[in-house]
RNA sequence: GCUCCCAUCGUCUAGCGGUUAGGACGUCGCCCUCUCAAGGCGAAGAUCACGGGUUCGAAUCCCGUUGGGAGCGCCA
């Protein structure tokens, strides 16, 4: 049997970090395996439900490269096949109808809660058999009340459940739509899911599932529950912790590989390796392998990512990745070897495609953007005389490489008596506008004779 | 309240009866060095939640306790 898994987001919301794992531990089971991987929309939920999230479900989806073999599948274009199974419950003697108003309901469940018991349905309409077509009803599938069912799980192992424990719940509400747990196993059936692999939250519903593939003599697929991903207070992940939109770490200048590498190891391990390619993910993922407990979300692991991915890139596809991010700072180029160029001299000392934007800002700007701190502590009168020096020292070197450029600085070093250090800084803030940069003799050597001499004389003539 | 799940350095984790409890992020120090990174080396950091068993031997197996989480919807 081919392996078939499933995403199954509801559109009530972005897609958010939990949500990309679960969709990456599907895909990475199908690619593995050589199976398919589906996408289906539960949307069920008219009131929650909208167009918008399942547009940016999907973009995420695809920025991130989770690629579905089948779908999207939506719920709401399905109701004839759940209607079909409800009627084949029903005549079966497997489901039964309910006119329990929603406030009998609530005030049971409350009167339950109050007394210390399980506020589960006492089965009040179970054996009416009632078939009044003038009230509202809903219908409820009839759960068996001895016997235990057993969860097995491929994370957690074999995880038995009482029956007596869950109770009768309703698969079709009042306005005639069908309810998640049982569309998920109506969906999973009919789209001959193998593997269902799911956030742990799911894992109380699913002794209740497993009854319904039993009433419809469905071969039970196998279940991986997912522990949950936490943020730094070890509560739930929420925009206090993590971007709540995967995209939003796109903006951020963050890999998608880097992300998806992060997100694997979060939850999953291979031994002591941490960074992964997409090939390597697929080669070395496994079920067994999944951690149990649940997980923190690291911002300061997942920029280390990001920077191992980066570090693999070369520096003109790094550089065209940047475009975007160039943008965002108003920095445009038509000379694509100076700016690979800056790029190459950034890229190891950022984490994010957003910090080599930023941090190549200087090469670009026709005015040199001073830090004051920096200005104060070395545009000197001392350091602007040895600015002055280093501008008349530089009009001779040539060519002008960063090698040549090394050497007269050396020099300067040398006759001057003074540190490296004394020479470098200002000339650093002449550049650049500041006390960090790449080494400053190849920051002269990419900027150009011209450039360079002009951004000295504009510091030692600085007020 | 009831049911279920979980528990190894601050964090992610390795471990699947015998290890000086390993690696990674972060932190700190040293080296490299024109700054910052990167890189190299090193350090601190875990009475393996706690208490009982089983066993010659337990982080690993069993039971209990505590602590966290989830579910108990005409949400998914």
């Amino acid at each position: 049997m081919t392996c078939r898994v499933r995403f199954a987001p509801s559109p009530t919301g972005h897609l958010h970090i939990g949500g990309a794992r679960t969709a990456l531990y599907n895909w990475l089971l199908a690619r593995k395996l050589g199976g398919k991987f589906i996408l289906r929309v539960e949307d069920t939920d008219t009131e929650r439900s909208t167009q918008e999230y399942v547009d940016s479900i999907m973009d995420g989806m695809r920025w991130l490269g989770l690629l579905w073999d089948e779908g999207p599948y939506h719920q709401m274009e399905r109701m004839d096949i759940y209607r079909a199974h409800v009627d084949q419950l029903m005549r079966e003697g497997n489901a039964y109808r309910c006119y329990c108003t929603v406030e009998e309901l609530t005030a049971k469940r409350e009167a339950a809660q109050k007394a210390g018991q399980k506020p589960k349905y006492d089965g009040t309409c179970r054996d009416l058999n009632l078939q009044d077509d003038s009230r509202p009803y809903v219908i409820r599938f009839k759960a068996p009340t001895k016997g235990t069912t057993v969860v097995h799980d491929a994370i957690r192992g074999d995880i038995p459940f009482e029956n007596k424990e869950l109770d009768d719940l309703i698969i079709m509400r009042g306005n005639n739509t069908p309810t998640y747990n049982f569309t998920v196993v109506v969906d999973d059936v009919t789209m001959k899911i193998t593997h269902v692999i799911r956030g742990d939250d799911h894992l109380n519903n699913t002794p209740r599932q497993i009854l319904m593939y039993n009433a419809f003599n469905y071969p039970v697929p196998t279940f991986a529950h997912l522990p949950m991903i936490l943020g730094s207070d070890k509560k739930k992940l929420s925009k206090r912790h993590a971007a709540t939109s995967v995209v939003a770490y796109r903006d951020l200048g963050y890999l998608p590989e880097a992300l998806l590498n992060y997100l694997a190891r979060l939850g999953w391990s291979h031994g002591d390796q941490e960074i992964f390619s997409l090939m390597d993910m697929i080669e070395a993922f496994d079920l067994e392998h999944v951690g149990k407990s649940a997980a923190i979300f690291d911002p300061d692991k997942l920029n280390w990512v990001n920077q191992q991915h980066i570090k693999k890139l070369g520096d003109a596809e790094l550089t065209h990745m940047c475009v975007p991010f160039f943008q965002k700072e108003g920095v445009a180029w038509d000379n694509q070897e100076f700016a690979i160029a800056a790029v190459r001299s950034e890229r190891e000392r950022a984490k994010t495609l957003a910090d080599i934007a930023k941090q190549c800002r200087f090469y670009f700007v026709d005015q040199v953007e001073y830090d004051p701190a920096s200005v104060e502590k070395w545009l000197t009168a001392d350091g602007k005389a040895l600015l002055q020096k280093i501008h008349d020292r530089m009009t001779q070197v040539e060519p002008f490489t960063a090698e040549a450029i090394g050497a007269a600085f050396k020099e300067l070093v040398t006759e001057s008596g003074l540190k490296m250090v004394s020479l470098a800084q200002p000339c650093r803030v002449a550049l650049c506008g500041c006390t960090v940069s790449p080494g400053v003799y190849e920051v002269m050597a990419i900027l150009g004779k011209e450039k360079t001499l002009k951004r000295l004389t504009a510091a030692i003539n600085k007020s």
